[in-house]
DNA sequence: TCTATATAGTTAATATATTAACTATTCAAA
DNA sequence: TTTGAATAGTTAATATATTAACTATATAGA
């Protein structure tokens, strides 16, 4: 039903506010950790699959991303980025290549493995959210995204 | 507005799931950033604040909390705790303390320290979060919760 | 042209999370 | 009574996140 039964709660949140917070912040916790398993049976992590979907749908001159593009949109320190790249280089699944004109940047790209796995996995992953987002009514979502968009924008 | 601009995306996300499941993950995360900023100026971090609440509001007995009721009311393994208490117990917020009838357990409870500082904090944490709350009607606040109980209904 | 500044990426120290394997303790059942 | 299962907590290896300090490169302006 509500947080306390689902945290074990001794106690009701009694304060409305805190109560709202806490409901958004563990609701996004479980979704999170149902992705790392989901993701775990290909040999990925949910990080890694949100580099894979970005470098697929998001890059730039159809050619990749550069690392500092990939913090901006995953809203993460572009020193985290460095060691991400770091182990998904080591499996194969994306890589960084240099490109002409600037020294600075690396642009990053799936390689062909990674490509492979990514579009094997798409399927199953669109089947999966499915199951727990077609709890909720198509109005229901649309009104989730909208109060989460007038949150962020008290937030950014 | 909506996530495109918020994340730098190149392209829009054209699955509706997929745009739920990723605005309400990157709602949270921005609230989590937020708190992380909010608490640092205390000398605290967002996770150690919900474990000083819950030493504060959910303890058993009027004695304090396992090591494994925290795990579970944080939805972390409680190998997570082991060390989360340690890093407490060296600033002094909290302590282990033996129960007597079952060596097993260790007890934790704010220190004196530890409950002065929260109860100083509390106030400005209210005032912090209802400076991003009170951007939503008192009914978007419920429906909120309603939509995040339903969702955490098919994750449990 | 040279220099100051901005930008991209890396590294190290730290916090939070996981799983797996471990110790210590309790308790129930043969 | 002893043994075997369950429970609480710890430790080590790993992934993800932060900040601060660093290198390398590019660029704008004196």
């Amino acid at each position: 039903m509500g947080l306390k039964e689902d945290l074990k709660l001794n106690n009701e949140v009694d304060n409305l506010n805190h109560e709202a917070i806490l409901t958004l912040y563990f609701t996004s916790l479980l979704i999170k950790k149902r992705s790392y398993e989901f993701f775990k049976k290909f040999g990925l992590t949910d990080v890694q699959y949100n580099v894979m979907v970005l470098l697929y749908y998001q890059k730039s001159n159809n050619e990749g991303l550069t690392q500092v593009e990939l913090s901006k949109m995953m809203l993460v320190n572009k020193a985290n980025i460095t060691t991400l790249v770091d182990r998904m280089e080591k499996s194969d699944l994306v890589k960084r290549q240099n490109i002409k004109g600037d020294r600075r940047y690396n642009m990053i790209t799936l390689t062909e493995k990674g490509l492979k796995l990514f579009q094997e996995i798409e399927v199953y992953y669109f089947k999966e959210i499915d199951k727990v987002i077609n709890i909720l009514e198509k109005d229901e979502i649309h009104k989730l995204m909208d109060i989460c968009n007038k949150l962020r924008s008290r937030l950014l």
